[in-house]
DNA sequence: ATGCCTTTGAAGCGT
DNA sequence: ACGCTTCAAAGGCAT
């Protein structure tokens, strides 16, 4: 679990101020980050100049599709290091910046120098946007480095930054919040912002595709164009893939986002007017948003088709305009952020891949956290919220409701079919999502993974910061893992069946556990539904008794974590 | 190429 | 007010 600034979360309300390091070495770690930072802005300016002054004679071919900086390019830069010096210098003073954006949480965000999308206009299309320049008071798990084998330094020492998502996939606030710290840790200079430098052209050589990192979802065809590692400096010519838009894209100033006394700008950037006026997702500074997503780059499947319905009730220009409105996704919920931080942890503990899978041990563990380890997200997602509600006033989550599948039933009911029908078309049965083989960590895992096993067994269902109306079961002395909000409806056993409908093999999955147990389960593997339904159905038999009694025996002493499945 | 699966939480919608 | 539905992320898998 990462600790969120020593684990308080009470600074949250904060606002760029400076927050003390824990101790002296933390602050010597913290400023030699910076420093290094600054040093590789100064190779990164020396390897532009170079790359300026080598450009005309240089036969390479890269080199001669880059475009020469400009004076406002080496302005941009200057600007970016005096940011940074400015940064070290106020950690030399004892502190560290907080986000601007979510100043309770002391990172910095750099532009992703090597992001092909940042150069590119593109940035809606969900490329990570930003580095995070650090994180100090998370601890760095080890799997910082698990999906790069390539890495020369180690997983815990790397720079592994989780720059680019796949852009499909980014969450639109990702480039201002990094929620992870996962891959990266401070040490060594980002490969990034300390290119290894051509010795023929004396300009930062393209990554051979080997050493991309794996969050470079770039294709084979796409590698060769990977643009210049400043390539939010040099923006790229004549390259389809990263065109700028007209008016030009160069990201004026790209430390803006790491500068507290630039929380205003950054605030007029991000407003409104971009979301109606600049269809592709650009600020009158031309800094494209990635919150948005533009349908001109993203569109959701058949987004951009017009539909039948559509044709019938609205008028074209309404419709071209709303093909133009760029999509902005919803704020990630408190579990929606843990989720993100915690996926790539699991997936390199198990082998499992499948989000639907990890997604289920991911909602194990969410309920397995103490209170205190779900607020810090319950908090992230108001402060998400508010971030949101700040960056699109006028923006509701009517804007996206019903779309995905309004596209459906266009498109699987053009004939009048029934909701009913379609909807029973299109139900599936619930079933337990699992491959046998890797039940890496249903609560069973429980013979002493590590993966589901909190310190504290399931103390806490809710957070204190999460909407009370939504957690009524905060109260409760002991976990039942049960789902907030009332939805699992009996408060005794637990049996919390989902609306989806009748499954023959659902599952039920029983974990009980002592406290203060690293693997408190006696019992906490999935049980097919089928071998249990009729035990569940009838009333009272003995199993039901014996149950019920081993959970009023476990009220008196022990916790009890109870994830059901019905198939009612 | 597209949608499903799976999770929780927030918010919209309908009654 | 309440309950149901949709969407947010993720990526393998099925169609």
């Amino acid at each position: 679990m990462p600790q969120l600034n020593g684990g308080g979360g009470d600074d949250l309300g904060a606002n760029d101020e400076m927050i003390p390091f824990k101790d002296e070495g933390e602050q010597e770690e913290k400023i030699s980050e910076n420093v290094s930072a600054e040093r590789d802005l100064d190779d990164v300016k020396s390897s532009l100049v170079n790359e300026s002054e080598n450009n005309s004679s240089s036969s390479d071919s890269e080199a001669e599709r880059r475009p020469q900086p400009t004076r406002q390019d080496l302005e941009n830069y200057e600007k970016a290091r005096e940011y940074f010096s400015e940064a070290l210098r106020r950690q030399q003073d004892g502190g560290f910046f907080k986000s601007p954006h979510y100043p309770g949480y002391p990172f910095l965000m750099i532009p992703d120098l090597s992001n092909p999308y940042l150069s590119s206009g593109s940035l809606s299309t969900g490329a990570r946007t930003y580095l995070q320049m650090k994180w100090p008071l998370l601890d760095v798990p080890g799997s910082a480095g698990l999906k790069d084998s390539r890495a020369s330094t180690p997983g815990h020492l790397s720079n592994k930054v989780p720059v680019v998502q796949h852009p499909h996939h980014m969450h639109p606030l990702t480039p201002l919040i990094t929620y992870s710290n996962e891959h990266f840790s401070p040490g060594t200079p980002p490969p990034h912002l300390s290119p290894e430098i051509d010795p023929k052209t004396g300009i930062p050589r393209t990554p051979h595709p080997s050493e991309l990192s794996p969050y470079y979802p770039l294709s084979p065809g796409a590698v060769g164009q990977i643009p210049h590692p400043l390539g939010w400096l040099v923006p790229q010519q004549g390259q389809p893939m990263y065109s700028i838009p007209p008016g030009g894209f160069r990201h004026p100033y790209p430390a803006l986002a790491m500068n507290a006394s630039m929380s205003s700008l950054v605030s007029s950037r991000f407003s409104p007017h971009m979301v109606s006026h600049h269809p592709h997702s650009l600020h009158q500074t031309g800094i494209p948003h990635p919150a948005i997503v533009s349908p001109a780059i993203k569109q959701e499947p058949n987004q951009g088709h017009l539909s039948p319905s559509m044709h019938s009730k609205s008028p074209a220009p309404v419709k071209k305009e709303e093909e133009k409105k760029p999509h902005v996704k919803k704020p990630l919920n408190a579990f929606m952020l843990y989720m993100k931080e915690m996926r790539a942890k699991v997936v390199a503990e198990c082998t499992l891949k499948e989000s639907a899978a990890i997604n289920q041990i991911l909602g194990r563990r969410w309920h397995s956290l103490t209170r205190e380890e779900q607020a810090k997200y319950y908090e992230l997602a108001r402060k998400e919220r508010q971030l949101h509600s700040q960056l699109y006033p006028g923006w509701s989550a009517r804007d996206n409701y019903g779309k995905r599948k309004k596209r459906k039933r266009e498109k699987q009911q053009p004939d009048g079919e029934s909701e009913d029908q379609f909807s029973s078309r299109n139900k599936k049965p619930c079933t337990q999502y699992m491959p046998p083989d890797k039940m890496c960590d249903s609560p069973a895992s429980s013979h002493g993974s590590m993966l589901d096993s909190p310190a504290t067994p399931s103390v806490a269902l809710a957070s204190p910061a999460a909407p009370a109306a939504t957690h009524s079961e905060q109260a409760q002395p002991l976990s039942l893992t049960t789902k907030p909000e009332g939805r699992a409806h009996h408060p005794h056993f637990s049996l919390s069946s989902k609306p989806q409908g009748p499954s023959p093999s659902s599952a039920l999955s029983l974990s009980i556990g002592s406290p203060g147990s690293q693997s408190p389960h006696i019992l906490s593997r999935p049980i097919p539904f089928s071998s249990l339904q009729h035990a569940m159905l009838t009333p009272p038999t003995s199993f039901h008794q014996a149950a019920l009694h081993s959970h009023h025996a476990l009220l008196q002493s022990q916790p009890l974590s109870l994830v059901t499945k019905s198939a009612d």
